[in-house]
DNA sequence: TATACTTATATCGATTCGATATACCGGAGA
DNA sequence: TCTCCGGTATATCGAATCGATATAAGTATA
């Protein structure tokens, strides 16, 4: 996943390690380390998919590869992601998705929250009426699962909200 | 930190490998893997602070030693957990902490959510009105990171008051 | 009886993390 | 001017973790 988003956030410009470090963070979701960028950025230059090019001082800008662009179209249309950071993270590149697949991903998204929070629901419920009485910072913890599912879920109603109309629109 | 999990979840009970894997994921917010439980527990047990009973069949039920039940504390008293997930960890064992201590716990994962909110919120309103316009879904995710940065420090300020009232109903 | 799923322990290679090392650069202040 | 400090930048190390896979026993079901 880490390949994937070097060689996404390189589509748009190219960028040396530290700048992409950055990038990445400021997406939101995912502070990477240096431990796992600079190997990634070696393995991926092995396998061709990057290349570098002097920058100036000490960096090295990197940049994608027509093979490379190649490898982020497949990884794009690799589906099946259960992870929050691999959603986050497609929902990132999801400008590149062809229009009408985008509605999919985001529906296929939604269905993956509903069934975890039908899950949450069931063990918020079963502890909260069972005999032993459960912990209370326990139940805490069941409890932001719930809601915190649910104010997914509406926010991505929104987002899906959007995408049919703006597909509507076209 | 799975070490720390391991023991707080054997200190209420003994548990073979497999039972702990469920128990932890039941928690809600980590799916351990087995290629990191089972190493973790030969781990601990080598360190003197688990030990194996048999059990029926093939299960091998560990349960925590005397210094496993002081090990456990230490790392209960150390401080300093700014991932999710080790908060999530610390408020799941938040019982075994003495009562006095635990607002402070609170409060002190309320200061960094505070932090995190005014990040998300500059990066939210940056990319709005910026020049070049931001791709519809990166707004998206910053959108949902203020959100749900927002729904945490409610849910947490919820658990503070039921701390404070519980403790001043002692 | 055959099939398939759950329980249960275990290991492998690859990935990722967190800490640390090194060094250059620019600004703040003595 | 000198010195210290924080930010930039690349890199590596060992350890933790993951995801996949192997194995095998029990249990339910057709």
């Amino acid at each position: 996943m880490l390949d994937f988003a070097i060689l996404g956030l390189l589509r748009e410009q190219p960028r040396h390690g530290y700048e992409l470090k950055r990038a990445l963070g400021d997406l939101g979701f995912w502070q990477v380390s240096f431990g796992s960028l600079y190997p990634a950025l070696r393995r991926l230059e092995k396998q061709g998919f990057i290349e570098a090019a002097k920058g100036e001082g000490r960096r090295k800008a990197y940049r994608v590869t027509e093979t490379g662009r190649v490898r982020f179209g497949e990884m794009l249309a690799e589906s099946g992601d259960d992870s929050d950071r691999d959603f986050q993270l497609r929902l990132a590149f999801l400008g590149y998705v062809a229009p009408e697949s985008r509605l999919g991903v985001l529906e296929d998204r939604r269905t993956a929250l509903q069934d975890r929070l039908h899950g949450a629901r069931r063990s918020f419920r079963g502890a909260r009426s069972s005999a032993r009485n459960p912990d209370r910072y326990r139940l805490a913890l069941m409890e932001r699962r719930v809601r915190s599912t649910e104010a997914d879920i509406a926010w991505l109603d929104e987002l899906i909200a959007g995408e049919r109309s703006a597909t509507a629109g076209a």
